[in-house]
RNA sequence: GCCCCCAUCGUCUAGUGGCCCAGGACGUCACCCUUUCAAGGUGAAGAUCACCGGUUCGAAUCCGGUUGGGGGUACCA
């Protein structure tokens, strides 16, 4: 047996998708295991639609997941590498003319004179005696003199691949065998459009025939065009490649995922600070499972185990929760320095976003990591968790800081003794989590509070919020100072709201 | 319409003729832990394996049909 070669194709007509990025992974991990080579092959032949932003896009995320590949483009608009260069499909135009003129030496293909206009008559009176759409044939009888004829008028004609009757069969890798009656394709389809650009259908069996792969790993949205491209390998007279048709991934409601309903771009989950190890993992568990009971796994392991016979057949719906669960499981695997490390990026969008005044250095960060490690699903969640901390002043709202036992005198009071305590008027303290707990526990207890309620007005006096890492943590990570200050304006602010009260 | 693909808890899935009146995980709920929020632990609810017929001593697993869902039907990719 060969080696394989498989290959992710996308085009740069848009940012990599969920569902691109997931036959990417696939294609990866089965050249990977079984090691064969990987190969990137950029589609920009659309290109009124193709931009080297989106090729960078494309680039960039799939290095980001870790994924590489073995041949192909390096950088957007950069240098290709391999044996088969170039791999972007705008500088492999002479092979697509060169093929087609060989198809139509041949009579495979023909040229179509046929206008919009007439075509769309064809189709309408299909629709209207209820059959199925299809080229009707009509140029590909014409005889040599009449194309010359319609050269001469100045026509360019389109070039057409002539279907032939039958039936077409693979065995697919996932679905086994499939088979299509050609008399369902359409009749005889364009390959080059009459201003000289080649179609999908053909470019892709040109390069695919040329690029010599032995798998065509791709989506099920795939399936019927198979067809078209088997006849187009024999044509060319290439062998034809095994093809495995992977499940789609969907929308909650189970139609093909899409921009339109889910959030479809990685580079959006990047942003928001899902972590590559966990985009890697989920997507790999998106229409394929190892058997076990296990479901967090690292590259190196899915590398390992990854088993195109243990892939679905059916659709997969993409769950945003199981996702931030997983995210979850990744973040409170990475070390404090790991994790402090990543968590930068987000912080200084948070401060340029005016969320946060200043951004704390790594080394800041890390002492605060095991206080916070288990309380972030998301990258992205670090400044609504703890952005306090890197805040110069928080909003208090009066109506939330007192504690729902208590009244506002009382809050005014828990306040001030909390600031004298530890200010150190009435008894002396470290400025450490261990040491301020004992004297505040004490504190409510001699006045006949709940400690809760009291370390809840202390809270959002604090940091402006019901919800936050352990408070003592918490108020040895804001420093002494800040902590005095924000009591004071606290107790500022409960004793001009009497309203409010 | 036509062609094709698919079908196990809400979701991701285990299961390849008996170990399954179906196991795990996410989500949900309850309890424990607890200063809040998480995390973690324990437990619960949740699938007559879409339905109907067959094959078999025995079917979620094999076969046929039905229903449902999805994909494709371009001078897009």
């Amino acid at each position: 047996m060969t080696t394989p070669r498989v290959r992710i194709a996308p085009s740069p007509t848009g940012p990599l998708h969920i569902g691109t990025a997931r036959t990417a992974l696939f294609n990866y991990l089965y050249a990977r295991r079984t090691g064969g080579a990987f190969i990137l092959r950029l589609e920009d032949t659309d290109v009124a639609r193709s931009t080297v932003a989106f090729e960078a896009d494309i680039i960039d995320n799939l290095h980001w997941l870790g994924i590489d590949w073995d041949e192909g483009p390096d950088s957007a608009g950069g240098t290709d590498h391999g044996p088969f260069a170039p791999y972007r499909q705008m500088q492999r135009l002479d092979r697509y003319t060169a093929a087609a003129e060989d198809l139509l030496a041949r009579d495979l293909a023909y040229p179509c004179y046929c206008t919009p206009e007439e075509l769309d008559a064809d189709r309408k009176a299909q629709e209207a005696a209820h059959e199925a759409p299809r080229y009707v044939g009509r140029c590909g009888l014409l005889t040599a003199d009449e194309r010359a004829a319609r050269e001469a008028t100045g026509t360019k004609g389109a070039l057409r691949f002539r279907v032939k009757p039958g039936k077409v069969a693979w065995d697919d890798l996932v679905r086994g065998t499939v088979e299509i009656d050609t008399a369902n394709l359409g009749g005889d389809f364009v390959i080059v459009r009459s201003n000289g650009d080649p179609l999908y259908h053909f470019v892709v069996v040109v390069d695919d025939a040329a690029m010599d792969m032995t798998d065509i790993i791709r989506g099920e949205d795939h399936i019927s065009n198979t067809p078209k491209h088997i006849l187009l390998f024999e044509a060319l007279g290439h062998a034809v490649p095994r093809f495995g048709h992977l499940p789609l991934i969907l929308n909650p409601d189970r139609t093909k995922m899409s921009k339109r309903k889910s959030q479809t771009a990685i580079s959006d989950y990047r942003a928001q600070g899902y972590l590559p190890e966990t985009m890697f993992n989920f997507l790999a568990f998106l229409g394929w499972s190892p058997g076990g009971e296990d479901e967090i796994f690292s590259h190196d392991e899915l590398v390992a185990r990854f088993d195109l016979e243990r892939v679905h057949k059916g659709g997969a719906v993409f769950d945003k929760d199981r996702l931030e669960w997983l995210n979850g499981q990744w973040i409170r695997r990475l070390t404090p320095e790991d994790l402090a490390e990543r968590l930068l990026p987000f912080l200084e969008a948070d401060h340029a976003a005016g969320r946060i005044d200043r951004v704390p250095t790594a080394d800041d960060l890390v002492p605060l990591m095991p206080i916070i490690q288990e309380r972030l699903p998301t990258l992205g969640a670090i400044g609504e968790l703890v952005g306090f901390l890197w805040q110069d002043e928080v909003v208090v709202d009066p109506a939330v800081v007192v504690p729902k036992r208590w009244d506002r005198p009382t809050t005014i009071a828990g306040l001030r003794a909390a600031r004298d305590t530890i200010a150190g008027d009435t008894a002396p303290i470290d400025f450490e989590a261990e040491e301020l707990e004992p004297p505040m526990r004490a504190l409510a207890e001699s006045n006949g509070w709940k400690a809760g309620d009291l370390f809840m007005a202390i809270r959002v006096a604090v940091t402006g919020r019901t919800a936050t890492p352990p408070l003592f943590d918490s108020l040895v990570a804001l420093g002494r100072g800040r902590v005095l200050a924000r009591l004071d304006a606290a107790i500022s602010t409960l004793e001009h709201s009497e309203d409010a009260a």
